[in-house]
DNA sequence: TTCCAGGCGTATC
DNA sequence: GATACGCATGGA
């Protein structure tokens, strides 16, 4: 576990952080409530839990927060005690990974809420970015926060009409009335060995393979979690054909994180 | 206009 | 178990 280098200024926090890009991190596609405001700064929410962040090299300004704040949910939010050097050069044994890695060395895994984290990729399904974000907004901007479960299993698929969320509604609702009623419960799955945390995941009505393993990837850290969508799926028949390589054992999650930026940007 | 997007459920074989 | 198709919506 990393220690960390910051100092608090008035009502900032200020972080020296190396491995860390703000684009790389917030805007690629794991997280969808990060909003790029002038100067290269982010606004966002961790569940419901605002920040304003502004970057300078690497020198990090978390504005108008508190020491106790920042060490016990950005800190870990933002995956700051994992040495992510050490995770790129175990990586780059690989040669394409080795690629991927430099072509973005600023990655980081946001380890989000577990209820977010199953809605987001819920909704995210046949779907693009800048539409799940989209979707998104309108949820919280209804309720006025991040709904949890209780309140979303009172709703039908015409009552979260307003989201224009598509075909997804249904499946919204099926994950809030199974996790509402007990039938599932996020925190059990997640201390459960991988293959029965999936096939507890997938009972819910429009959660399959992906779905279920961004949200044991994104919600509950479970770093050998491998999400294959359309886009890793080029990398795999293109670059792995016989499956992944050894150095990715137990983080095939990061790599794929590394995987999918890269891939995503050299077809532009 | 048509195609596609961080897929999945269902029908059919 | 594999494969084909429909699904809501909106940007490119």
């Amino acid at each position: 576990m990393k220690s960390l280098d910051y100092e608090v200024k008035g009502k900032d926090i200020v972080l020296i952080q190396n491995d860390f890009d703000l684009d790389e991190t917030l805007d690629c596609g794991q997280a969808f409530r990060w909003e790029k405001v002038c100067g290269g700064a982010y606004k966002g929410y961790a569940l419901n839990t605002p920040l304003y962040i502004t970057a300078e090299g690497n020198e990090f300004t978390f504005h108008d927060t508190d020491e106790q704040t920042f060490l016990a949910l950005w800190a870990d939010y933002l995956d700051l005690y994992t040495d992510y050097g050490e995770i790129k050069r175990r990586l780059s044994c690989d040669k394409t990974l080795a690629a991927a890695c430099s072509y973005a060395p600023g990655i980081r895994l946001i380890k989000q809420d577990k209820w977010e984290a199953l809605c987001s990729f819920i909704i995210s399904q046949n779907n693009n970015i800048p539409r799940i974000k989209g979707i998104i907004s309108r949820l919280v901007e209804h309720y006025g926060c991040f709904p949890d479960f209780r309140t979303l299993s009172l709703e039908t698929a015409e009552s979260l009409g307003f989201l224009r969320a598509g075909f997804r509604a249904k499946y919204i609702i099926d994950a809030a009335k199974k996790l509402d009623t007990n039938t599932l419960d996020l925190d059990e799955i997640c201390a459960m060995p991988i293959g029965k945390a999936r096939e507890k995941l997938m009972q819910i009505n429009g959660v399959g393979p992906k779905v279920a393993e961004c949200a044991l990837l994104y919600g509950m850290y479970r770093t050998e979690a491998f999400p294959v969508d359309v886009w890793i799926k080029r990398v795999m028949e293109r670059y792995y054909p016989n499956g992944l390589p050894e150095c990715t054992k137990g983080i095939e999650g990061i790599a794929q994180q590394y995987l999918f930026h890269y891939i995503r940007n050299l077809e532009k």
